[in-house]
DNA sequence: ACTTCTTTGAGACTCATTCTCAATAGTAAA
DNA sequence: TTTACTATTGAGAATGAGTCTCAAAGAAGT
């Protein structure tokens, strides 16, 4: 199933309509680089002709979270940002606080062993946070 | 040394003056119920009769932030939680959706591991998070 | 106490996000 | 393919955590 499927499947689940503001969220977020934060989705619509409010794109995001067809992530700078999650492996992240660069990381290990010490503290996961902020070492980095 | 000279110490240093109401934060900080968010450390030194502006609170904790007395959390509720680092070990946490309930945890392995990853990526970690996010089986739990 | 420089408080302001409500547009039935 | 019924949309107002401003109050050294 192609990703255009995959919200019209959702937004019927959700008694919703499918309809061209909806469509072009969904796209933007799947095609766009990684992490754009909602005042960059918006743009990136009005500046390809498309007629679409604030207002609509957090209500287009809302859905879509909620649905799991997109990750919210808070890296702590006030605004959120978002990436697609489908056909995307689960993944963590770390994140250069001088160059803001993104890299992704995923260890079975970690994966394993919260799970079973918050099975040990009597919770079931629901979801999970696991960031790592620091420094890189890229040459473009500020940081030197 | 205890939390009062730490303070003082700490005042010192950033070249600040020892005030009241620096120094009722810290105490509220310390002594009240972990993870309180800036408006409870407010209402609360009100109740006990302390002249103190949500302003003062606010910039007090930055300070106490910025020195490592206090850690801020983010726990995606959109307000941050405080709480005291003095004497405290680190730790991470999980939190339940349902009660809000907190729970510290801490894992060697999974600090090795991430410090690891973070360097196999050409990272220096100055920071971490990692927060569970789940339901809790307690009792008074409106999960049930 | 005097001077100097910092801190404080009240409320204005910011900024991401949410809400409101009249106008617009999907969609199912005829 | 038009109608009728609702859901959706957009513009801008509202919200809320946090920050800023600036005149008045308070430390601290002399």
């Amino acid at each position: 199933m192609n990703n255009t499927d995959t919200l019209k499947q959702i937004l019927h689940k959700e008694n919703l309509r499918y309809t061209q503001q909806r469509q072009e969220v969904w796209v933007e977020i799947c095609t766009s680089d990684k992490h754009q934060d909602a005042e960059n989705i918006y743009n990136s619509l009005r500046k390809r002709q498309i007629n679409v409010s604030r207002a609509t794109v957090y209500r287009t995001i809302h859905v879509l979270v909620k649905n799991n067809l997109v990750r919210r992530l808070n890296l702590d700078d006030g605004r959120s940002r978002f990436e697609n999650k489908i056909g995307i492996e689960h993944h963590d992240h770390i994140v250069c606080l001088n160059c803001r660069k993104i890299i992704e990381f995923m260890d079975e290990t970690i994966e394993k062993r919260q799970t079973r010490i918050a099975k040990e503290q009597g919770f079931e996961i629901v979801r999970h946070v696991h960031q790592l902020f620091g420094r890189c070492l890229d040459e473009k980095c500020p940081n030197k």
